[in-house]
RNA sequence: UACCCGGUGGUGUAAUCGGUAACACACCAGGUUUUGGUCCUGGCAUUCCUGGUUCGAGUCCAGGCCGGGUAGCCA
């Protein structure tokens, strides 16, 4: 896939356009991805790797993994893991810069004596709930805490043994004195330190103290001397608190540059509704082909560069925007239809026999594997009497437009021959389960020596040699485009769509498949693609569509029953 | 009702000292085709509003309107 050929800057790149011209920070660029391992990353997160990573990359700089880890009770190692693959996944390399915040809390922990010891910062023993009251409101200014003009030395003793363990969780905190009746809520007195006698899973039970974002994030930019520290637009309000504490401390000091976060539509993208649709079974986990997850869309058979042309399209910018769910589908498809091989499978069966065709006969088509790759080559199809074509490409009494297979008609079977249908056989409640045709040899191979013309070709598979594959079709998870659009009293969960996935066992394919390995992606003629799920480990086939062919047919189809319908 | 940030077609993103609104997706209409796929062609916005500055404003100024964020000892 073409990458990033010279878009134009975003605002993002103009800033650092900018700081190169000037000199700011000495030609210098130097980024960070920093997820807190609190839950797998998702398609949002991509954006916020990609552009990180890419940015780096782009002018010569470098980009760090940090992982913020100030948080024990929420943390696990088995996230640090997940997330470490899926940004490799994503094609990003953070070479040997791997950074943790917690081993910067020592330093952290002397910063914050010296803020101390400047009169800048206080033990404060209010409980949570007073620190609220305190805080005041939105409108409302905040109230000085009674412990905010304690001496330097009692805030050095006391501070000294929260550290120790001597207080319980909740008891006190260590706060910047700034101002309580600043106008950003963040300004007042912001908590920089928590008691919190949990163990972390990387410190163990060194520290009973942890530092809070804000307090935190600043430093660990500073100590790995990131220049653009980019985060999403919720943080706008937290920038003049991160500027006052590495201002305080004269360290060095990086930009924080905040941008709009990814939505898509007909999905959900926070932690917590994930976690929720996880823990509630709406889907199977965290890898779930439906969930935005990148867990999720690589099980789903979505490949890296579709997801790098996405983000590369969805572009960066400061409003607040939902990108069309089509735009990453078509990123899909382009990736897909350049690269994948094609197959034939067979959905919803529906049985042919060919009467003319010898009973014992069997033989080998040619079929092209990539019509977009020619390198691809080609491959054997065996044919035989009796074959499956999909129930949708038969229909008794058809409608105008419909090129496929209806009683009299004669229609292409891909790389085989003309066929026209002579017979339909119906069990007793009227369904069709079989059709009766019969083939014209001489257009072997699909094409017709006397110049007839078909209107339509089907895919096919023969019944005496078709392996058998469960295939499991996704849709989008939610029904409408904006999953929160739901009436008073109900919440996201009422817009969950109960078709986002239909499994369909025993689907016959081709038997070129049986070499098929986990996570091989083909395109199923005609159809979508598709990609061999992790299950199939035992030998047994199982396939997941990643996304369907654009489909004309369908949507013409729709319109003139839309059309055809009475008035009112 | 406080502070901060935004507002260009159905959806996004551009237009870099103010100079005749570009690209993509979606949608619509055609063409090609042994995938109703791909590919190709065409259609689809007077830039939230009102004033102002200017020969000229999406870009600058003023006022308004609308949307988002913020009251964790989460990040």
């Amino acid at each position: 896939m073409p990458e990033a050929e010279n878009a134009p800057a975003n605002f993002i790149e103009q800033i650092i356009i900018d700081d190169l011209k000037t000199g700011k920070w000495a030609g210098r660029v130097h980024t960070r991805f920093p997820p807190e391992p609190n839950g797998y990353l998702h398609i949002g997160h991509a954006k916020s790797i990609l552009l990180n990573f890419g940015l780096a990359e782009k002018f010569g700089g470098k980009c760090n993994l940090r992982f913020d880890d100030t948080n024990p009770v929420k943390e696990e190692e088995e996230y640090v893991e997940s997330i470490k693959r899926d940004v490799r996944w994503l094609g990003c390399d953070w070479e040997d810069r791997l950074y943790f915040a917690s081993d910067y809390f020592e330093q952290m922990y002397a910063w914050a004596v010296q803020l101390i010891e400047a009169g800048k910062a206080y033990v404060c023993d209010l409980s949570p709930e007073q620190t609220r009251e305190y805080r005041g409101t939105l409108t409302r200014p905040g109230r000085n805490s009674p412990y905010r003009d304690r001496s330097i030395e009692e805030n050095l003793d006391l501070f000294k043994r929260m550290r120790a363990g001597e207080f319980p969780d909740g008891s006190r905190t260590l706060r910047a004195k700034i101002d309580m009746a600043h106008p950003n809520l963040n300004m007042r007195d912001p908590v920089m330190y928590r008691i919190l006698h949990a163990p972390h899973h990387r410190t163990g039970d060194a520290w009973c103290i942890y530092p809070m974002y804000d307090w935190a994030h600043g430093l660990e930019d500073s100590i790995e001397n990131i220049t653009h520290s980019i985060c999403t637009l919720e943080f706008e309000n937290h920038r003049p608190l991160y500027d006052w504490f590495l201002d305080q401390l004269h360290v060095h000091h990086p930009q924080q540059i905040e941008f709009a976060r990814l939505n898509l539509t007909y999905t959900v993208m926070s932690k917590r509704k994930l976690l929720e649709l996880v823990r509630e079974r709406h889907v199977a986990g965290w890898d779930d082909p439906r969930m935005p997850t990148i867990s999720g869309l690589r099980r789903r058979g979505v490949t890296p560069a579709a997801v790098r042309e996405f983000c590369r399209r969805v572009g960066v910018a400061k409003f607040d925007s939902v990108i069309d769910i089509a735009l990453l589908e078509h990123c899909i498809r382009a990736d897909l239809n350049k690269t994948a091989p094609r197959v034939m499978g067979v959905l919803r069966p529906l049985k042919v026999v060919i009467e003319n065709y010898p009973e014992n006969q069997d033989e080998e088509l040619d079929a092209i594997n990539n019509p977009e790759d020619p390198a691809a080559g080609t491959r054997k199809v065996p044919f035989c009497r009796e074959l499956y074509i999909e129930r949708d490409d038969f229909r008794e009494d058809p409608p105008r437009k419909f090129f496929r297979l209806a009683p009299g008609r004669e229609v292409r079977l891909r790389y085989a021959y003309f066929v026209t249908c002579t017979g339909v056989i119906k069990n007793e409640a009227g369904q069709t389960v079989e059709l009766r045709c019969t083939y014209d040899p001489a257009t072997r191979g699909g094409d017709a020596p006397d110049g007839r013309k078909v209107k339509g070709t089907i895919h096919w598979v023969s019944a005496r040699h078709a392996l058998r594959a469960d295939v499991r079709l996704y849709d989008h998870l939610f029904s409408k485009p904006d999953p929160d659009d739901v009436p008073e009293g109900q919440d996201y969960r009422a817009n969950l769509n109960p078709q986002s996935l239909v499994v369909l066992p025993g689907c016959p394919v081709e038997p070129s498949l049986g070499t098929a390995q986990p996570g091989d992606r083909f395109q199923f003629e005609r159809l979508g693609y598709f990609c061999v799920d992790p299950d199939s480990a035992g030998g047994r086939l199982v396939f997941n569509r990643t996304v369907t062919l654009r489909d004309t047919w369908s949507k013409l189809e729709k319109k003139m029953r839309e059309n055809s319908r009475p008035e009112h």
